[in-house]
DNA sequence: CGGTATCCGTTGTGATACTG
DNA sequence: CAGTATCACAACGGATACCG
């Protein structure tokens, strides 16, 4: 049996720190984790080509993402020493079962984030 | 056909802020939302409760969070006029929604998060 | 090319005091 | 009981300059 996000979020302490759930949003819940999993989903890229696809990230924080990515194992990063230098980041096998948890994220924001910007305008509105 | 996270991901811009799997990140992303929803799960709970059953809330982030999701029609609140006053907080139909998503989530992170977690100790260790 | 280092504004969160 | 108001502080992220 699977416990459901009720049950767990509840069950520990303290702080509930340490529900699932909470982990692995402390992992994607950044501004930019989702970009970058996304743009590596189909092959792997140089850093200059994530730069260029994903519009507005800085230099730094992609930097930053992609190490957090590699350092828990989820993209793994090679170092071509040609002259200039190659870098490319490519998915791990781990990085790929963020697949259906990610799909899931999505289909729920295409079918209700329609209601949820009605439901905002209602209430402002409202008060 | 439903997209992906991958395609979606880099089909918007300017800085992808319109991907559907980065707002309901926003949503659900902070620190405290997944798991009022989890203790909203079975039964509305009244706003004492809550702070008693989520370990740490402070009142301000309570209150802010459940104003959060009222506005967003995820939350319904109801207010019974007694002395003193009650207040009910209840998932709505869209709140219960989020079911299938946050349990791929929660499904993920015990699957996954031993070999997150191994990852970034010999990750650490090696640099 | 693929980074690091530094500075700095903004945002999220917590502590505390007060209120209808 | 269920909040609101205010202050303080740390984390996040952007801009810029520099480097192997």
């Amino acid at each position: 049996m699977v416990t459901t996000p009720a049950e767990s979020a509840l069950r520990d302490s303290p702080y509930h720190a340490d529900c699932p759930t909470r982990h692995i949003l402390d992992r994607i819940g950044d501004r930019w984790t989702v970009l970058i999993v996304g743009a590596l989903w189909d092959r792997s890229n140089r850093f200059s080509e994530l730069r260029r696809r994903i519009e507005g990230i800085s230099q730094k924080m992609l930097t930053q993402t992609l190490r957090g990515l590699e350092r828990d194992g989820l993209v793994r990063r090679t170092v071509y020493p040609e002259v200039p230098v190659r870098v490319e980041y490519a998915l791990t096998e781990a990085g790929r079962t963020l697949r259906k948890p990610l799909r899931a994220l999505e289909e729920w924001s295409i079918a209700h984030l329609g209601d949820v910007s009605a439901a905002q305008k209602a209430y402002d509105r409202a008060d």
